[in-house]
DNA sequence: CACATATCTACACTTGACGTAAGGTTTAGA
DNA sequence: TCTAAACCTTACGTCAAGTGTAGATATGTG
């Protein structure tokens, strides 16, 4: 139907990935080619592309593709999808819910931590350092 | 001086990990024990205690050990420790700030996409079972 | 001192997330 | 049709962050 097919080559280059990870992931479920008859060439349509930016915002949150695999779907599934399971899914949302919050805690506190370190080995540079104003 | 030392296995029980996860970490140096007179018992005292907390919480936010041990020392060092790569130490917080800053964009939009998908799926699970009123 | 635990070192193994290379097949273009 | 480039599968390699285990040593207690 679709006329912006693209084979591996070119999504890869996209997405800023090796070809290697697309076939990894798509071992594991999290990406697939719209067609393909045997050993030939993958097509793909933008929906993969939208996946891997997906992919790689949640890894750099710290999922794993494990845990990726759990809450891809909700981003891409249409209401069809959504009607098998869905209160599995929302557990699961739930769960990954409270485990951000913790982290936004932890990140927020981690901040903190961080600033008032700068100041203060800023403050003591300032001290150890005087002579710049030679 | 202190009198309140402890040998592996109490410290190990006490942070949650394995004696085996210790002696990696001290492998790695972000913890060492108090004293040690060749191949005898390592003995620690409250701040490795506190250490292991402080690197199981860094880890929660995705900071590698490499990482970590980039950054563990500004929690327990002393201004003496401070003197020696102060500005180096100063441009990794930096550098670890700046990365914070983006994990948290994009944890809280996480955290917007989440509860939008959890209330969308709540929607869809009352439309589908509204018999719950037998 | 004897003995039961607790630790010690060292080497090997595991898992997740890929990288790299070999050898065969598909596809696009002249 | 012929060929080069892109792709295919299969399989071994790697790196981080551990875990398992064996055989030797250290330590605390009766």
């Amino acid at each position: 139907m679709s006329v912006d097919n693209m084979k591996i080559g070119d999504l890869a280059r996209r997405a800023g990935v090796s070809q290697r990870t697309i076939h990894y992931y798509e071992r594991l479920g999290l990406i697939s080619p719209v067609a393909r008859e045997g050993a030939s060439h993958r097509l793909y349509e933008e929906e993969a592309f939208a996946r891997l930016e997906k992919i790689a915002a949640l890894k750099r949150l710290g999922l794993s593709l494990e845990e990726i695999q759990q809450v891809i779907d909700m981003y891409f599934a249409d209401a069809d999808t959504h009607l098998q399971g869905k209160q599995k899914v929302i557990d699961i949302l739930k769960g990954q819910l409270s485990k951000v919050d913790v982290q936004l805690g932890e990140l927020s506190e981690f901040r903190r931590d961080l600033i008032q370190n700068i100041q203060h080995m800023e403050h003591l540079y300032d001290d150890a350092v005087p002579d710049k104003r030679a």
